[in-house]
DNA sequence: AACGATCCCTGTTGGC
DNA sequence: TGCCAACAGGGATCGT
């Protein structure tokens, strides 16, 4: 499943081919994919004859500036990826948006259950956007102990369930934050407010870790459907995951095997051992 | 206010 | 073998 890591693969392959290009043209085939502009056509009208400047990202979305101050926003959901090809090359199943660049080439979004969208944002729109409210970027921009300690005192919201919550920390999904939790001993039901100084600076200096692992290995490919890199790659981290997905397998440390709960509606892997 | 539950969507999987 | 319910999950929204 895309999160900050395999966002930020797919945004640097995404750089050479679209940065300093124009739009020739933008095609929507799957109306749903514009549904965060409160005009769809928009997305057309916005990004069409103008030259996309920088591609950036935070957290899970990638964030461009767009000649004319628009912000196209891209994100992949969960079965979304980006394919560069020439144009007319055959499209894949489930092609719901190409962009075509002034370079002749194809940006496509391809995205089977279009959890993923597009959209173009004028500046006054932004706040009320998908990015207007999130937190900083989980790579990029960690805050530090004592800011993420003061958002968690007092709270009974399991610590998971906070790493997952874009406008705390941008950037973690399901899988990375298992392998944050596990890496800092920690369990993910653990209510927020009962971790001590010690337990939240583990957290913390766990993600930076992960993240970068993640991202050195090209990010996390868990089945076909899953995300693939644009040259059509899986990512190579899937191996190297310490608990997510690896119910019943011997947990990397102690050997003890790893179980997996629900937690927030979402699959959790963790060691009872290693994790307290 | 904080937090849990539900919905969106479709390919894959597992049970009968 | 074939069918169908269950499952996967990021983010928005609704209900408690």
């Amino acid at each position: 499943m895309p999160e900050l890591p395999e966002v930020e693969t797919t945004r640097r392959s995404l750089v050479p081919v679209m940065e300093g290009r124009r739009f020739e043209s933008v095609a929507i085939r799957r109306p749903r994919m514009a549904r965060r502009n409160v005009r769809p056509v928009d997305v057309v009208d916005r990004l069409e004859g103008r030259r996309l400047d920088r591609l950036g990202r935070i957290g899970k979305f990638m964030v461009g500036d767009v000649e004319g101050d628009i912000t196209l926003i891209l994100h992949l959901g969960m079965s979304g990826k980006f394919q560069i090809k020439d144009i007319g090359e055959p499209e894949d199943m489930h092609t719901n948006v190409v962009f075509t660049t002034d370079a002749g080439q194809e940006i496509r979004l391809v995205d089977p259950r279009t959890f993923g969208f597009v959209a173009a944002h004028t500046p006054e729109e932004l706040e009320f956007s998908s990015i207007g409210s999130l937190g900083p970027d989980a790579l990029e921009a960690l805050p530090p102990v004592a800011s993420m300690g003061k958002v968690m005192a007092g709270r009974k919201v399991a610590i998971k369930t906070l790493l997952l919550d874009q406008r705390f920390l941008a950037g973690l999904g399901n899988i990375y934050a298992d392998e944050v939790l596990s890496r800092a001993g920690i369990r993910g039901d653990r209510e927020s407010g009962s971790l001590t100084v010690d337990e939240v600076r583990a957290i913390r200096a766990a993600i930076g870790p992960v993240l970068r692992a993640g991202l050195k290995h090209g990010g996390t490919s868990l089945d076909d459907l899953a995300y693939l890199l644009p040259d059509g790659r899986a990512g190579q981290f899937t191996s190297r995951l310490r608990v997510y997905g690896r119910e019943g397998e011997h947990c990397r440390t102690c050997g003890t095997l790893i179980k997996r709960t629900v937690l927030g509606g979402r699959s959790s892997f963790w060691c009872e051992t290693c994790q307290v």
